[in-house]
DNA sequence: TTTT
DNA sequence: TTTT
């Protein structure tokens, strides 16, 4: 439909490391889940309240899911800009079941990491550690290189836009 | 969590004439879905494709409910900025079930009218009356009452502030 | 900067027709202004009030100038997606002065045309015409065409991706 | 005008600690300015290059300029969402000029912390305390203080619903 | 289920 | 004037 805007717009945090799925054409993805979370007070009990939302994200562009592969880990803080797509498909007695994702697409959407600072060499997955000395709740350092240069792009890049 | 943002912005057209429940407590609820739709050319095969995504809207929110009920009909095109929340029920076999909705809220969101005319009663359908003189901008339909005053209205105002 | 973010959304109605400008080099730009308008109850006076906003909206997109060249018009209703930009200018007395637009530009950003239709052949220029007979405040359809396709396009597609 | 929509999001870095000005009748306003950043590969010449953007924020609600007076400082990164805003003034030549700004207002827009953490006192500049240990997320800087909670808040919350 |  |  021509005159029409589908798009999400989410600062979050990641809850695990993202998945990365390969196809036999070639073609990846990448998912990970965010949460968002906001407190207000009600207005009946005077209590504080809070409720946290989990967004499922799927990226569908190559730049991007080699930066998610690269520099998201759990608990690393994205904004995430995408489209809305309700994916359905069938559960084992086969009766339609709906999933919606917020899809960072080909052709549109955009992450950012808003981590100040994130080390390289990270393989090892985003085990929580707080006894870990010095670090930002997502990205475990295991070497003392400098920080990475922050990547920052969009969907639409080809692969010389990519900074790094 | 602080630091986070949900944020839907739609543009879409209504699928149906808005659905208004209510409940025991006085509350109600408004609920419609609206299509988006994107376009493109496949790079393989050269044709031309088309998406429609639907998304459910539930609003949550005195005022807009009284506008959703009044001016908003199957066909409508409309701007949405609410929240995504996803909500778990439970099937007739008590299945785990979720359902992910755009919640425009108590305390955010808004609804923006984008059609250019919106007269009383125009359940039967949105016929475009060509021969009828004048102005879609101001102009009501099938009477000669002047002209409503298009609604425009956040989530936060109070009775006071809607504007008819 | 890694991790920033310049959006601007923006749903309102062309002042004027849009103008294009051609430069040496081939390049061109189209710009033209759009208003917003906002109104509220006063908390003292308990009087309605109306701010109208005028934004300046500057495409720097091949394909988006086409289309603002061949369908927007005055009083036409968009979606305008883009980035704040300030420029630098100096005044006919050396002093700096500086004006903001909203840019929508060769790698981000959208325009949506949200009125219902527009006829072709529109020539003319954007007349507002109040005797004339069943038209949509801003697209003076000159002749009986069949309504043309809604341009839908975002500032990434390419010359094969424009839907007309 | 109704069906209008007028939105700012960025995502920058305050250049400055904000400035907090009171007016004779009680009122205050807070303002800074955020940085938001892009950079690209130019397609002629191969260079990467950078665009730096400033943008004026002018926050016009209670709750966020205690916020601000409290938790923004030079370097602190924001989510912003507001509206744009021009302002004509005169210079002391009696000339009209035009000043833009992003405003978060009474009755809309939201400031997001994005920094992990925000301790008290750190307008001395953000020195990051590498040997600290333990955990950005919620460790405050220079004093063994509880969590300091993460202020979360829209244009709308009156006083009771500021967290804090 | 909309719209073009 | 920020940040990377």
């Amino acid at each position: 439909m021509a005159g029409s805007v589908n798009k999400v717009i989410l600062v979050g945090n990641l809850g695990k490391d993202p998945e990365i799925k390969s196809f036999q054409n070639g073609g990846r993805i990448a998912n990970f889940s965010i949460a968002t979370s906001e407190s207000w007070k009600d207005k009946m009990s005077g209590e504080r309240k809070e409720r946290t939302e989990w967004h499922n994200i799927k990226i569908d562009n190559d730049n991007l899911i080699r930066v998610a592969e690269q520099y998201l880990r759990k608990g690393s803080k994205v904004y995430v800009e995408g489209q809305l797509q309700t994916r359905k498909w069938q559960d084992k007695d086969g009766n339609d079941r709906y999933t919606t994702e917020v899809v960072v697409g080909r052709f549109n959407g955009t992450i950012e990491l808003l981590d100040r600072r994130e080390g390289g060499g990270m393989s090892g997955g985003g085990d929580y550690d707080q006894s870990r000395g010095g670090n930002d709740y997502s990205a475990p350092a295991r070497n003392s290189a400098p920080p990475t240069r922050k990547p920052s792009f969009d969907a639409d890049l080809d692969d010389d836009d990519v900074p790094f």
